[in-house]
DNA sequence: TCATAAACCTTGCATGACAAGGAAATCAGA
DNA sequence: TCTGATTTCCTTGTCATGCAAGGTTTATGA
């Protein structure tokens, strides 16, 4: 018995990966701008507040190129029992690029959710 | 005068280019489901309708993996004076697919709009 | 024959998501 | 003291998509 490595399932999963670029960024910055928090914490408040998952392999990454990028800082604080907390809010420079992003967004989903719903410009 | 590389106008601009990874791919096949159309058409169709511009570079090499992959299937037609034609429609597949696609669209969108308003779960 | 327009194609680069594996700090108990 | 569990953070390599730039093909009309 065959078995196709292309079942619909994982072509979905695999769409939503490419879905997710700029978007996860875009919420993280969103979350960060709502209050300082660490890596951990991130994680699970997207989850818990929206449902979405992001993976740590994802998150790291990200933040170090924020921070690289002068969007957010961090400072180092006790972690509770554990290895120390990374805290990160966003800088000036995030805050404006927030902003602009607001916008950029929703032009984009009113766009699609227009050609899908079929009506007019 | 030294002038910086990243100026906040070209920030924006390529974190779009990342949004629209995947998002292409969908209002192409949502396209493509409404009515049989060709590349040229599909451009100044979704540019018309959404405001969204999707550029040939963009376009063609999409259309061709889309065709690899069996969601959608052409068949050659003479053109306006010039170049022939190629009209491409959906396969089952593509239709399954698609289906499959809207759900995934709508609970993304409507997560992070959930996080951008701030309601609870 | 040349220019123009319509239409399509190719190449190479930039970039983000993430799986897998790992490392450091703290604490509790044997 | 050693071991394991828990919390937290990090690194590397792979994969996929968008797109700018440049090119090709077909037909038409001057």
């Amino acid at each position: 018995m065959t078995r196709k490595s292309d079942e619909p399932r994982d072509v979905i999963a695999k769409w939503e990966v490419q879905l997710r670029k700029g978007v996860l960024e875009f919420i993280i910055l969103h979350s960060l701008n709502e209050r300082e928090q660490y890596g951990f914490e991130l994680i699970s408040g997207i989850a818990e507040r929206a449902a979405i998952n992001v993976p740590e392999g994802t998150l790291y990454p990200l933040l170090l190129r924020l921070q690289k990028e002068e969007l957010i800082s961090s400072r180092l604080a006790e972690g509770d029992g554990g290895a120390p907390r990374k805290y990160y809010t966003l800088t000036l420079q995030g805050r404006e690029l927030l902003q602009a992003m607001i916008p950029t967004w929703s032009k984009l989903t009113i766009s699609v959710d227009r050609l899908l719903h079929g009506a007019a410009v």
